[in-house]
DNA sequence: ATTATGACCGTTG
DNA sequence: CCAACGGCCATAA
């Protein structure tokens, strides 16, 4: 992050709560979209980026989510973004916060076992936040579709 | 208006 | 199997 900007500036987590100036057209960020999800992802459990992109209807890329998190410390109520990894189960975002092991801690605290910076069952921990609309196309993809390479 | 970056993900080499 | 690239949408300079 060299020509790192100011992601929790003003026009970030403030407009979420507060419209400001450069939120006219939109009466909602689509943080606010992200953070509904994240504070939806029950207590022990843990989403990555993506689940919440697509449960953003798609509208976002996980890129998004992320940068949405930068704005989750400021964001009222907090958002449990220490609850949100990437595919991989790895704390990417552990970095962002307070301090690099607040994330590991928090999670442990809620019964979420972290091995070297990464959840043990990610995948038994992992909570996807579903899609209510598009629930019967998700049967479409089939999960079985998991066969990389 | 254009360029560059990002708490990512998927595919290609 | 590991490394690298591009794509995605939005924000900031």
């Amino acid at each position: 992050m060299k020509t790192y900007p100011n992601p929790k500036s003003p026009s970030s987590a403030k407009n979420a709560a507060t419209k400001k100036k450069t939120d006219d057209p939109k009466p909602v960020s689509f943080f606010d979209v992200v953070y509904k999800i994240v504070r939806k992802i029950p207590k022990g459990r843990v989403t990555t980026y993506g689940a919440i992109a697509e449960a953003a209807d798609i509208k976002l890329t996980p890129r998004m989510v992320g940068w949405a998190m930068n704005g989750a410390g400021s964001a009222n109520p907090a958002v449990p973004a220490h609850r949100v990894v990437n595919r991989n189960g790895e704390l990417s975002g552990r970095q962002f916060f307070p301090t690099p092991t607040l994330m590991q801690e928090l999670l442990e605290q809620e019964g979420v076992t972290i091995k070297n910076d990464k959840v043990s069952d990610f995948k038994t921990v992992f909570w996807d936040p579903g899609k209510p609309k598009t629930a019967s196309a998700k049967k479409a993809v089939k999960k079985t579709v998991k066969k990389k390479a």
